[in-house]
DNA sequence: ATAGATATTCAACAATGTTGAGTATACCAG
DNA sequence: CTGGTATACTCAACATTGTTGAATATCTAT
């Protein structure tokens, strides 16, 4: 992975490097928080299974299975597990593609919808918890950057797992 | 500093809702990035093993069971079974405490410190494949914010997990 | 019709996580 | 010392996720 072009790794590490002990930190206090709260008897979901979710809530209509594992990053065979549990607590349903009878086409239903929609709400009164006294300025400020963050790190991703959904 | 602790949480939601997709999504793709380079010949180890083997490596010296299960978040049977397989590798040892033998004590070996070294030099060649381009003014500016982030979760996160390690 | 590609599921296994029971040890009261 | 209780950890049984490779079904092109 990319082992040309690596200027000075030995000499300027100071500010990267921190940044990125804040984000692995950032990210597994992120993770605990949220499974937390999805672990709550309202919710009762996994990571994975939200994820999952989630993805199908910002796709209108149906979902081909490949196209969601490559969206969330999970193997087919992974999926279909996952995708058996959603179905067990009926927030999707799973059908056939018409012309293309060897897809399976996963759509969310209107309790799945719902879900979503109290997981986000939920969510929003954890980070305002969390960053409601950041200014305002700061906050615009953040989000601008870690738009950034988060396409380099998709380039960088995408770059390293070229095949690995076999 | 805005100082209003929960304002008007259903009109002004966009920044700070933006921030907190950014987070979530970030978080899914640093953790996918890393359990890849994780998964490397050289390393071969899980998030979890790794997350614990980190603690070990910070920690000077032994490190009870009870306090290292605390540390990284885990219950004490699941850190069994996670310290298991890190003595199959030979990155820790398992001793009795001295005087209290209820105590389990566990501490990182000569190779567990070397491939948590090996570990943190890939993961820097990752980041710099990822945030190499961002400007260095960029960059400390993001690093100033993610404390503020940091500081805001772990606060949030403390409050909201009194006794769960039961 | 058949060969090969594609889409998905299934089977077998490993790792993690949960809960509750079991074991060993420590400590304290009588 | 003895018995009771708390503590520290492990073990057993189970669910979820993840991997790989084989199996199945379907499409496509010759």
């Amino acid at each position: 992975m990319a082992e040309s072009e690596l200027p000075n790794l030995t000499t300027e590490h100071s500010t990267l490097d921190a940044i990125e002990q804040m984000i692995l930190r950032i990210s597994w206090l992120a993770q605990r928080q949220f499974v937390q709260l999805l672990d709550d008897d309202r919710f009762n979901l996994t990571l994975t299974q939200f994820y999952t979710l989630l993805h199908l809530a910002q796709t209108n209509g149906e979902c081909k299975m490949s196209d969601l594992a490559e969206a969330t990053q999970q193997s087919a065979a992974a999926l279909t597990g996952v995708v058996d549990r959603l179905l067990d607590k009926q927030l999707v349903e799973r059908t056939r593609h018409e012309r293309d009878r060897r897809q399976v086409m996963v759509q969310i239903t209107a309790r799945g919808i719902a879900m979503i929609a109290a997981i986000k709400q939920a969510r929003r009164e954890q980070i305002h918890a969390a960053l409601g006294h950041l200014p305002a300025a700061d906050a615009e400020r953040l989000l601008e950057l870690l738009e950034g963050v988060l396409a380099g790190m998709a380039r960088a991703l995408e770059r390293s797992e070229t095949g690995r959904l076999a």
